[in-house]
RNA sequence: GGGCGUUUAGCUCAAUUGGCAGAGCAUCCGGUUUACACCCGGAAGGUUAUAAGUUCGAGUCUUAUAGCGCCCA
């Protein structure tokens, strides 16, 4: 066996070895085995793998693999997601950087570049899952834009139409000016920033005016009224006069209506119908005019009469600059308000009116409310379903055309009727039959194929088998920040189009970010690239790190020293594997000696071992991995190496074969449980060490997941082992104050007593992990020893004759320190004990569990008085 | 404005149905004891944000306040 985990060499071969004996795949599993299937969420195509992609690839690699340990047939199926606005901007990156753009190399041509663009990249961050052991089922890879995911679209998209679920028409908009698309209302984030509130007169007919306040002064151009409130003493007059748009002389209607708020501003609103989405409302409830006063790229229009052309930031400074000089200016002031911002390009987005596609969503999203309610999917952790219901019980239409290039394109055509280039529409898979048909430019909102993606990717609509087999899928594994994007969409058209939750379980994990909560980014320089750590360190330290380092829905601060910490735990891991391996000695039987066989240390350990398996298997229940990982590395560190694996080295290391096979035995079963328990979080370095340990299995990958045996599970035995372990650690503590040379062995004694004579017998457990040679009883009634330290533990008093280094005066001020502790404690216990409340009403093992406790202390603290007595006059 | 989360050791985080608050890193002390210096043994570090309440018992449940973060308008 290697002295070290090589992960570079270890990892790419276990890999490829997995996927030759096709162990990613469920057929695999047992022909009649239950299914178990993820989706993978399908990261961008063109995407380079980042530290989000590591969590969730841990994390649903950890539930895969459990399951498939479990004997189900897991399907993890992985995809890439074209990902239309995303990629689209990364290739018109492209063509700005050669000198051109994709209106001038025209759209067949656009096309076949971003093509080209995705087959260079695409598969970069397919290999990149790989490399973290992702345990995909790569036969079965789709991605969004392949013709069967496109007939999916299609199919969905036509569905809807026959069902008059979808309309084409003239609605108020996010425009994003700089990708010239419309988005939805999810793609749109609004952040306060610090902008400026314009105070100016709106002129009104008879030389009156209103004060008016705005953060958008170029939006006057596009008034078609102004708003006051019918109470409002200040403006009652004026309702019903007509207001001046300055500069233009454009003559509008005052209004009054009771949603206008008189706190706000000057108590007066200037009304924007087509630019506003407040104002689109009010402008309906009055019957208002609409003016369109923008271009596609937010420059001003006709309608803005001399100002035609400008930008509208250069408009909004040279609007005021004129305004100004006619004397309609009040004043400005610094303002925060929220300002809505495109996700992807960042510019300022611009409600804007514009024909667009649409779904009408209520009827789909009041199934996927109902399929929540009655727990036909979970959401993990539940208080997501309060935000869920909260989104879709106040759900708008789904905008779902974009004017991009890149993606579905919609399944339409237009032919001209009655002068209106698109007086005709059809709705199909082809062109209709005729002449003049045109089709459709816009493409679909992504999200609108990702919401299929569960069924889309296993053949829907045709019946396939592995539909028939794996839909409903099991598990939904993916980020909080995408629960309306992507999970609600899936389950309103999952229950729509397959009248099946398209999943039983939705589990979110949180955003990773750095230490203190910030972000990462790039131009903040704190960004973790898993690739680095997966060269550095390999793919297990960080799955491993990821995993325990947050609890399901909560943002994780990652701490880069854990990577290393996960590091050493995996050479520790492996180390111990090494000794278990060099103390073998050829073939052992495997599975355990009869429990009646094994000595104290065994037994412990084992009890301690199924102990932690039932506690794993409950936190794997609840989806607390995390937590079990944690155990499982806790177990390991501090008692099965430390206690465990050093005691065994008497039985090990001395002649008699029967204690030295029952040791091996041991060893063997509780590392054999221990590698499976891990399997799941890193999977390569378990593996990997599985081979060094006899077993009967193929692979660990496949080998059966462990099941606690209650009857190994001895609380009497435990507690016995821990006051011998107690002992242990005093001895060292008192080794180490009267710094005692480590390397000398010295004597103990201890004060007879049943449970000391159980010590005695054990005396090898004392030589081996506090270098003591050996433990003599000192008869009832005997002279305690001279010059010795004393130790007390329960009804265990041991002294330690240390002539010549022993300092009364520092031993008494010890004991003395003991006894404060002891008679604290046992001051708690009294009074908790005298306590009839809780006597009577706490449970019956918690006061037992305090008895008990009251029963050590009291004869500790009987012992150490009499110690100090003796000792220290 | 509405909602949600969070506040625990210097830092990053745990704590399973309420039952003696724990890790990692950092700090200090001591060790090459033949699985492991990628290690071992020890120490120190806490009024669990604040204030009330429920309970025999509260980090955990309730209410209020404050800070931080997120979501929705």
């Amino acid at each position: 066996m290697p002295r070290n985990f090589d992960f570079a060499e270890a990892e790419p071969r276990v890999y490829d070895w997995w996927q030759e004996n096709g162990w990613f795949k469920p057929e695999s599993a047992a022909a009649d085995a239950e299914p178990y299937v993820i989706s993978m969420p399908p990261p961008n195509v063109t995407g380079s793998l980042h530290i989000g992609h590591a969590l969730f690839t841990a994390l649903e690699d950890l539930m895969i693999r459990y399951e498939r340990m479990r004997g189900k047939a897991a399907l993890w199926l992985p995809g890439t997601d074209h990902a239309g606005i995303a990629t689209q901007l990364q290739v018109e990156k492209l063509l700005a950087d050669e000198g051109t753009s994709r209106n001038e190399i025209g759209y067949e041509e656009f096309l076949q570049r971003t093509w080209q663009f995705k087959e260079e990249q695409g598969g970069a961050i397919i290999r990149q899952l790989r490399r973290l052991g992702a345990s995909c089922d790569w036969d079965r890879e789709r991605f969004t834009l392949d013709d069967g995911l496109s007939k999916a679209v299609i199919h969905a998209f036509i569905t809807l139409w026959e069902q008059g679920l979808i309309y084409r028409g003239p609605r108020l908009v996010n425009w994003s000016p700089g990708l010239r698309t419309a988005v939805s209302d999810l793609e749109v984030e609004s952040n306060e920033e610090e902008v400026t509130l314009y105070y100016f007169r709106y002129p009104v007919e008879g030389g009156d005016y209103i004060p008016v306040a705005t953060t958008r002064p170029e939006t006057i151009l596009g008034d078609t009224a102004v708003a006051v409130h019918p109470e409002d003493e200040r403006y009652r007059h004026l309702i019903g006069k007509c207001a001046i748009v300055p500069i233009l002389q454009r003559e509008i209607p005052i209004i009054a209506d009771d949603a206008v708020d008189m706190e706000f501003g000057t108590g007066a609103l200037k009304v924007t119908p087509a630019h506003d989405f407040d104002d689109y409302e009010l402008a309906r409830k009055h019957n208002l005019a609409l003016l369109n006063i923008l271009n596609k790229d937010a420059s001003m229009n006709a309608e803005a009469g001399k100002y035609a052309g400008l930008d509208r930031y250069a408009c909004r400074e040279e609007l005021w600059r004129d305004m100004t000089a006619a004397r309609l200016t009040i004043k400005t002031e610094p303002y925060v308000t929220r300002i809505p911002r495109s996700q992807r390009g960042g510019e300022v987005v611009e409600p804007m009116m514009s024909t667009q596609w649409f779904v009408r969503i209520q009827p789909l999203a009041d199934k996927a409310i109902a399929a929540v309610r009655a727990g036909r999917v979970k959401i993990v952790p539940k208080r997501f379903e309060k935000i869920y219901f909260h989104w879709l019980e106040n759900i708008q239409d789904w905008c779902v055309s974009r004017q991009l290039w890149w993606g579905h394109r919609i399944p339409a055509w237009y032919r001209e009727k009655d002068g209106d280039p698109e007086g005709e529409i059809y709705v199909g898979f082809e062109a209709p039959r005729g002449d003049g048909w045109v089709m459709e430019q816009d493409v679909l909102d992504t999200w609108f194929s990702s919401g299929l993606w569960p069924f889309s990717t296993l053949g829907w609509p045709q019946e396939t088998s592995d539909l028939g087999r794996f839909y409903p899928t099991q598990m939904m594994e993916t980020g909080h920040d995408i629960l309306f994007f992507w999970v609600a969409r899936m389950v309103m058209m999952g229950l729509w189009f397959t009248d099946t939750p398209p999943f039983h379980t939705v589990y979110l994990h949180g955003l990773v970010r750095a230490e203190g909560g910030v972000k990462f980014s790039k131009t903040l320089g704190n960004a973790i690239d898993p690739l680095t750590v997966v060269d550095k360190l390999g793919a297990d330290p960080l799955r491993f790190t990821l995993i325990t380092s947050g609890t399901p829905g909560n943002d994780c601060h990652l701490d880069e020293k854990r990577l290393d910490h996960s590091f050493r735990f995996i050479n520790k891991i492996w180390q111990m594997t090494s000794f278990i391996n060099m103390n073998l000695d050829g073939e052992i039987e495997l599975g355990l000696p009869p429990v009646e066989e094994l000595d104290l240390p065994s037994r412990w350990i084992l009890s301690r071992l199924n102990r932690l398996i039932e506690n794993v298997q409950y936190l794997f229940d609840i989806h607390q991995y995390g937590e079990a990982g944690n155990q499982i590395l806790a177990f390991m560190w501090d008692e099965f190496a430390p206690f465990f694996l050093e005691i065994s080295k008497h039985a090990l290391y001395q002649g008699d074969l029967a204690p030295k096979t029952a040791a091996r035995r041991v060893l063997v079963h509780a590392q054999d449980r221990c590698l499976r328990l891990l399997h799941p979080f890193m999977p390569f370095a378990t593996e990997e060490a599985w081979r060094f340990i006899p077993q009967a299995g193929n692979a660990l990958i496949v080998a059966d997941w462990p099941v606690a045996e209650r009857d190994l599970i001895d609380d009497e035995i435990e507690a016995r082992m821990q006051a011998f372990l107690e002992v242990v650690r005093e001895i060292r503590n008192t080794r180490g104050e009267f710094r005692v040379d480590p390397g000398r062995r010295i004597q103990a004694l201890a004060r007879d007593g049943a449970a000391a004579r159980d010590l005695a017998r054990h005396g090898h457990i004392l030589a081996r992990l506090c270098n003591v040679d050996s433990l003599a009883l000192l008869p009832a009634g005997a002279d305690e020893p001279p010059n010795a330290a004393s130790i007390v533990v329960g009804d265990i008093t041991v002294f330690l004759p240390l002539e010549g280094m022993l300092d009364i005066a520092a031993e008494c001020e010890r004991l003395a320190a003991e006894l404060k502790k002891i008679a604290q404690q046992l001051a708690r216990a009294e009074k908790m004990l005298a306590n009839e409340n809780f006597v009577a009403r706490a449970q019956p093992a918690v006061v037992q569990r305090e008895r008990d406790r009251l029963e050590d202390l009291t004869s500790a603290k009987a012992q150490l008085d009499e110690r100090l007595a003796n000792l220290c006059p």
